[in-house]
RNA sequence: GCCCGAGUGGCGGAAUUGGUAGACGCGCAGGACUUAAAAUCCUGUUGCCUGUAAGGGCAGUAUCGGUUCGAUUCCGAUCUCGGGCACCA
């Protein structure tokens, strides 16, 4: 009988779907005695498509880790769920012309059938999905908790509402507007990203993958729903370095949080509109620069711009803010690469040398960073000379580069006069004594170069000849002893905008009142459902489809009895997902979304594994509510995932980027048919490390099949189906103990290094197999023993054979095998010897011979003689077990 | 422009820590079995030069240079590709 793949498989699916062999108990039945481990797989968005062949790499490496774990005695948690809210789901019903909640439907099924034909080890029973009301119940539950709480600056961490401290003096509906101005999820009116095609609003995190799929994002002024995730920026930088993940990942949220050092800075306005003297804030990096402020930009944005332009000017500003508001954000940015900007007539005044210095404005200013406004210091940044050359603004160079520093600070120093370089006895100092130093200054003036670099000060008052670290710290004590600015840190993180004008997401459990204002539902009024409707198109109005269902969206206020409104936003697709790791531990608890003592044990995630696409937007989203679950007493660990890995892209056979366009789409529905999961589960980590991006190969999968049909061979006979004669009951000689010895080592190894590298353990058991070829006869010991090792990564061929073989199913009670080093290691080994580096001639030794031994082996050589006669020997170098080099001249 | 990561045969990829470059697989070539094919098994497979042959020589891990007895591995510069960020003051 061959090896029939179809059969097995569905045989050994069943029996484990039947006796549910991988199902993990219920935390009291389970054996507390044992070590834990957590294997989770990112939650896949199930498509109308169906998996693709890159779905499964990361899949079968997880479920490689987790019955190698099993095996080695850990209670493992291994589940499987479906991320299901949001667009693409949505996007997919109103094509297909159904309710997003039958779309869904039928695309978890599929996704779960074929996941279920690659035999992978899940625990059915904990299945989750975010649109199931069971579980957005919860989702809605934590939005609740993140609106009833605020952020305590002292202690840094969340805390509830009805601790938040309010002042006595304030009115109801000052008190009402203070607390909301305090809650972590909060209703802001500002510009949001606005696609008109999809008829949402997207977080600033979405932009850019929607752009890339040809959509169009303008900036809008829009009331949004946001989370305040700004006020864990320190946090969720701090403990990226706390966890266990891949350094480009850590870089990327180090970015995307782009926390900078810097000082907040008061410039004095003088202006003709004003009598009293208004000030603007701007935020600098390098406040060392002051003195080289030579105007002031603020963003169109700026709130103090229609009180401080001046009647003149006053026309050309509102046609620029007009103009601006319209622009997108692709247009302010990459498209436009002139500077634009326009003068309002108002001048502030330097504080460090009470200079007059106009006030533009441009949209090279963004209004959503610092304070919308800055300093310019045209001859230390690139953005403000390009504007200073375009406008004719005054540039004065105030750093110069270290290679100066002697023949600039240090001479002026002597002669008591550091800061005059520019004007007068300085520059008459330098000519003819440094003609490069003077031409540099020149060029700074002109706009020619701009020197962005730390370095030393000069026009500078009080930090001239300061090295650039000492003088901001000098600047910085001046501003605060001055009363003018202090120290301060930005976050180019900002609020997580939460609200989508979409159907198919979880409703906001928040009631409006006619007057404007706003509640949370109760817990006990939780969930609020989804209503089935007709039409859940997108309106394109900026108004959520559910706007339009008055039944749903009028209701009454359970404590006052008062006509309300819903709110008709729905939350965002990364709401479910922020949390869905913690719904596997718990997943039919109805008390609460996960029992605190079972958090305890199961919690952190040892092992995460999806694609690095994720690295800023759930990675971080989820990062960010764990914290505050954790800050409320929800959950025991700061951090959910201490271990993170990226699995690699599988490209098509062109070793291009899979698409239906390029027609290069492998379906693993036929390639399971066709060879069968073990040898795709096999194939996949056998083209190499999981975190390389590697393009698929048909005929490679042929290769994996043959394989596996050798090892059946080995041991079946093909025609009559049973066990071969010379497969034996006899203990394994010497010879296959050293084959299976390090076979056992070395897969061990690779598995629990974590490089999950898995590509060498499979070249290592083909090894065992070609060496067990050459065997007259074989112990059935050792296929035993080879069948544990292949058992994770090929689990429904090694369950078959092992059955075969008499033994009792399943092979997940086994123990993982031990290697013993006596077998594991070469008694002999081969030495090289080598002339002047060059590898000549080579021995076999037995292990651990002494040095002594090695050389003079290498000097008895008859090619090593032949290349050092007649040659001067100079050294001799012997290393152990490897090589003996001579050098000679 | 800035920040990561990677460049090894025809291809996917191996090479503890600086110590035999190319494990394992694919492909290809030759052979065995077969009436034939498929399947299977065996042999070979970095390039160039040399030899009838066994063999021998030289070059070779993107390029150039450095450290070293010895470099795919460490250091410096350059090039190419992939990913991320991009007026963040």
């Amino acid at each position: 009988m061959k090896y029939d793949h179809i059969q097995i498989e569905k045989k050994w699916q069943e029996y484990w779907d039947k006796n549910k062999t991988f199902k993990t108990p219920d935390l009291n039945e389970i054996d507390k005695s044992k070590p834990k481990y957590y294997v989770l797989d990112m939650l896949p968005y199930p498509s109308g498509d169906g998996l693709h062949v890159g779905h499964p790499e990361g899949y079968t490496a997880t479920d490689i880790i987790s019955r190698y774990k099993r095996m080695k005695g850990f209670n493992v948690l291994h589940p499987m769920g479906w991320d299901a809210f949001g667009l693409p789901a949505e996007q997919y019903a109103i094509k297909k012309e159904i309710n997003p909640k039958i779309g869904v439907e039928e695309c978890v099924k599929r996704f779960r059938e074929q996941l279920k034909s690659l035999g992978l080890s899940y625990d059915w029973d904990r299945e989750i999905n975010t649109t199931d009301e069971k579980y957005y119940k919860w989702t809605q539950w934590m939005f609740l908790k993140v609106y009833n709480s605020y952020f305590d600056e002292k202690e840094k961490k969340a805390k509830p509402i009805s601790e938040l401290h309010v002042p006595e003096e304030l009115s109801e509906k000052e008190k009402y507007e203070y607390i909301n101005s305090q809650r972590l999820a909060f209703i802001s009116e500002s510009p949001v990203n606005w696609c008109p095609e999809l008829g949402t609003v997207l977080a600033n995190e979405e932009v850019p993958e929607q752009l890339e799929k040809g959509f169009t994002v303008v900036r809008r002024p829009m009331k949004q729903w946001k989370l305040r995730i700004t006020k864990y920026a320190q946090r969720l930088l701090e403990d990226l370095d706390s966890v266990n993940w891949p350094l480009s990942v850590k870089k990327l949220q180090t970015n995307w949080i782009g926390r900078s050092e810097g000082a907040i800075v008061k410039f004095k306005v003088k202006s003709k509109t004003l009598n009293d003297e208004r000030e603007i804030e701007v935020f600098t990096t390098r406040p060392d620069t002051l003195f080289g402020a030579t105007y002031m930009v603020l963003a169109p944005e700026h709130k103090l711009i229609p009180e401080i332009t001046t009647d003149a000017c006053k026309d050309k500003i509102e046609k620029y803010i007009e103009a601006a508001s319209r622009k997108s954000d692709l247009e302010r940015t990459e498209l436009v690469k002139d500077k634009t900007g326009e003068f309002t007539g108002a001048y502030a005044i330097n504080p460090v040398n009470r200079k007059e210095i106009p006030i533009w404005i441009s949209d090279y200013v963004l209004t959503s960073y610092g304070t919308g406004a800055i300093m310019s210091v045209p001859g230390h940044d690139e953005r403000d000379m390009e504007f200073a050359t375009k406008f004719k603004l005054e540039i004065i160079p105030v750093v110069i580069p270290e290679k100066y520093k002697d023949t600039g600070i240090m001479k002026l120093k002597e002669e008591g006069s550091p800061e005059i370089i520019i004007a007068g006895k300085g520059v008459e100092a330098l000519h003819g004594e440094s003609k490069e130093f003077h031409d540099y200054l020149e060029d700074v003036k002109n706009g020619k170069t701009c020197f962005t670099d730390e370095g030393y000060s000069i026009n500078s008052g009080f930090i001239s000849g300061l090295q650039t670290g000492e003088a901001i710290a000098k600047m910085n004590n001046w501003l605060e002893e001055n009363g003018l600015g202090k120290k301060s840190i930005n976050y180019k993180l900002r609020d997580w905008l939460f609200s989508r004008q979409r159907y198919w997401g979880e409703p906001f459990p928040i009631v409006h009142f006619d007057d404007g204002t706003f509640k949370s539902l109760d817990e006990s009024e939780l969930p609020v459902t989804l209503p089935m409707v007709k039409s859940y198109k997108a309106s394109g109005t900026g108004e959520s489809p559910l706007a339009a269902i008055s039944e749903w969206v009028n209701t009454t206020d359970k404590a006052t009895g008062k006509p309300v409104k819903r709110e008709t936003n729905t939350m965002p697709q990364w709401a479910g997902s922020c949390w869905y790791y913690l719904r596997y531990i718990d997943p039919l608890n109805d008390r609460i979304f996960c029992d605190k003592e079972k958090d305890n044990y199961w919690m952190p995630v040892d092992l995460y594994i999806g694609g690095a696409e994720h690295a800023v937007l759930h990675l971080l989203y989820a990062r960010f509510w764990h914290k505050i679950l954790y800050d409320l007493g929800y959950v025991n660990h700061n951090e959910p995932f201490t271990v993170l890995f990226n699995q690699g892209m599988i490209l098509g056979e062109d070793g291009v980027k899979m698409s239906k366009s390029r027609g290069n789409v492998i379906n693993p529905d036929d390639v399971i048919r066709d060879y069968g999961a073990d040898s795709m589960r096999l194939f996949e980590m056998f083209m190499g490390p999981l975190e390389a991006t590697k393009p698929w190969s048909t005929e490679g999968i042929g290769g994996m099949s043959r394989f596996l049909n050798r090892v059946w061979r080995l041991v079946i006979d093909d025609r009559t189906g049973e066990i071969k004669s010379n497969v034996t009951n006899e203990k394994p000689s010497e010879a296959e103990l050293r084959i299976l010895h390090k076979a056992i080592k070395k897969i061990t190894f690779d598995i629990e290094d974590g490089d999950m590298k898995f590509n060498t353990s499979i070249a290592q058991m083909m090894i065992m197999v070609n060496d067990a070829y050459k065997l007259e006869k074989i112990s059935k010991e050792l296929i035993e023993k080879f069948l544990l090792l292949l058992y994770p990564f090929a689990p429904h061929f090694c369950e078959e054979l092992w059955e075969k073989l008499g033994n009792k199913p399943s092979m997940q009670n086994q123990p993982w095998p031990e290697w013993d080093d006596a077998y594991a290691k070469n008694d002999l080994i081969t030495v090289t010897f080598s002339v002047n580096g060059k590898m000549r001639s080579k021995k076999e030794v037995e292990l651990d011979t002494d040095e002594k031994n090695l050389e003079q082996y290498a000097m008895d050589d008859p090619i090593i003689l032949k290349h050092i006669l007649g040659k001067d020997i100079i050294k001799i170098i012997v290393v152990k077990n490897r090589m003996v080099n001579i050098v000679v001249k």
